[in-house]
DNA sequence: GACCAGGTCCTTG
DNA sequence: CAAGGACATGGT
């Protein structure tokens, strides 16, 4: 919470920036992005993209062919992700809240970041990295998504926060770039694939990336 | 076969 | 509030 905190994040941010550069990340529009972000919960992307593309296959990629899809279709589209019934529901309540709240998701994109948050979070199924998720790369607003990930690289340098304490502190970090909060998201995610598994994370980032 | 994956919700103590 | 279970398929 303290300066600390913020040295450290600043410095890990730096790093994996360093060390990675560029990379593409979340491809989509958003749509998509709003349909990803829910079928990833706890699921590999590898997954998540082949039921993206059997979606599509069948005309259900947009929020509002769901609105009105029968609901067994989309569970046989994403069974291959996991969790394909709750998951079904949840792009249900998703796109029902996108209909009933604001009528278009081109619509949603003039909702303030804040009130678009708030509706989110209401709808059952979207928690906060979702929500957050939704926000950051599918509609560009700068909103840094906290992940397990995340979590799991900081707390090797010695930062405990919760995660609603991170975010704001990485948001504190972070420059006002919009482009920075997708691509350190998308930095944290390749870096804690490759060096954190769960047995030994005890070479942290410092080690493996030395500033 | 055991264990984990880019969570969230619900129930208990 | 913290902890534990449920949701489910696919890869290592």
């Amino acid at each position: 919470m303290s300066g600390s905190s913020s040295i450290k994040v600043h410095h890990i941010v730096r790093c994996l920036s360093g060390h990675y550069g560029e990379i593409a990340w979340w491809p989509g529009d958003t749509d998509e992005v709003m349909i990803g972000a829910i079928l990833t919960q706890q699921t590999r992307w590898e997954n998540v993209e082949h039921a993206l593309r059997e979606l599509k296959r069948r005309g259900l990629n947009t929020m509002l062919s769901l609105y009105s899809a029968d609901s067994h279709e989309i569970e046989e589209a994403i069974r291959c992700t996991g969790f394909f019934r709750i998951k079904t529901q949840r792009l249900k309540s998703l796109a029902t809240y996108m209909m009933k709240s604001h009528g278009s998701v081109d619509k949603m994109r003039q909702v303030p970041t804040e009130a678009l948050r708030a509706g989110l979070l209401g709808v059952k199924g979207i928690g906060e990295e979702t929500a957050d998720s939704i926000l950051c790369f599918g509609f560009l607003r700068d909103s840094f998504v906290i992940d397990a990930y995340t979590e799991r690289i900081v707390r090797c340098s010695g930062v405990n926060d919760k995660r609603q304490e991170l975010k704001s502190l990485f948001e504190r970090v972070l420059p006002r770039d919009q482009k920075a909060y997708r691509q350190t998201h998308a930095h944290m995610v390749e870096y804690a694939k490759e060096f954190c598994g769960k047995k030994r994370c005890s070479e942290c980032i410092l080690v493996n990336l030395k500033g």
